[in-house]
DNA sequence: CCGCATCCAAGCGGATACTG
DNA sequence: CAGTATCCGCTTGGATGCGG
């Protein structure tokens, strides 16, 4: 037996094996969002080794977990339809973490796909069914993202475009999701700088995406 | 910055900074079926180095994930409140990973713990409810479980007990779990032998435990 | 025994440089 | 851009020691 095997005949000793490595469930994070390239992966991951990368890619392939896209002229990455049924443990592991964030470090930095995850972590679907459809222009930190709510619905896209509210923040986004700072009281301190739209609509998009610390 | 640490402000990696480490998520698996001494844990990790397991255990303390069980003459390890919260992130991970689970491998072993956290996974609450409550003996190779179902409520214990029906089994209970081998046939194969009680319990004890392959 | 601590070898993880 | 190659340090794995 390999080494490194847990030596196990358990679903969640087999699940380790196969992503439990180090990176391994930040890439499948990032893929969770759309299919990316070799660059934007180590773009999403600036603190991974290119040869950790290289070598997660080559055991996730061949765990079934992610594949190169077929018919592409270029090398993309993607999840395997198995590989996307990761989505709840990705999520629920994030939704617990989330729990265990204090404030940011200086160096600690959001990433367009981990913010996805996040928002879609936080999403409360139920909460939103009951609202009218809109459209957020998240700006946090460097990050532009487009938030549609629509219904029960949520997609989140990178970059700007027509929104209800749009909005610049930083880290703090998760001390409003997490309900430690009211919408208002973000505002007031400049913790949220509302660029276009109604402010109130912030206390919207609290509501939506909540996840209590 | 720590050099290991992932450098994001995310929940997914500061859940991965508290429980990505090798072994760590093993160790709540086990702990999630209740307290543990340090010498069951490494009973129920037979692969583990004793280092290792000692360093976990300190880590996942700093982490406010366990702690000593407090007014205790002997060291027991539990979880925290908030460790226990890490159960759907495990059953998750359980789910996905039972898919991948090949057929077993002779070194590969099945300990009370992962068995019983397999069971808990596998449990469908909507199924049992709908059925009469129900105890099974479970020996699976050396260990002996006793399953209680009653209405949507699971408890699983060590031990063998008074039960509806008593049967053996080996690691093959896998593809009676993942509908892989129909309850006939694992009697009729000889694959389970039924030791007390009508055989035709082993279909209910199939529908009630089930996860697709 | 139980709950670790120590020691050592093997190999993985990490930084950097390099190549097609 | 998409990876390889190389080197080093540290973690892991495994054996052993050791106090309570």
């Amino acid at each position: 037996m390999a080494a490194r095997e847990y030596g196990q005949y358990c679903g969640v000793t087999q699940a380790l094996e196969l992503v439990g490595e180090r990176w391994a469930l930040l890439i499948v994070r990032d893929l969770l969002v759309g299919p990316r390239r070799y660059g934007e992966l180590a773009a999403g991951l600036p603190r991974i080794p290119s040869n950790i990368l290289a070598a997660r890619l080559k055991e996730l392939q061949a765990a079934g977990v992610i594949r190169r896209a077929p018919r592409s002229r270029i090398v993309i990455y993607e999840l395997t339809p198995y590989g996307r049924e990761l989505e709840p443990v990705v999520l629920a592991l994030g939704a617990w973490g989330f729990k265990a964030m204090g404030d940011p470090r200086e160096e600690q930095i959001i990433t367009p796909d981990s913010m996805t995850i996040t928002l879609r972590t936080a999403f409360r679907s139920q909460v939103a069914a009951a609202l009218p459809a809109t459209a957020y222009a998240a700006h946090v930190g460097p990050t532009d993202l487009l938030v549609r709510v629509d219904g029960p619905a949520l997609s989140v896209t990178r970059g700007d475009g027509p929104a209800d509210l749009a909005f610049a923040t930083g880290q703090d986004i998760h001390r409003l999701i997490s309900g430690d700072l009211a919408p208002e009281r973000a505002i007031a301190t400049g913790v949220v700088e509302v660029l276009r739209g109604p402010a109130d609509l912030l206390d919207r998009f609290a509501s939506t995406f909540h996840l209590a610390a």
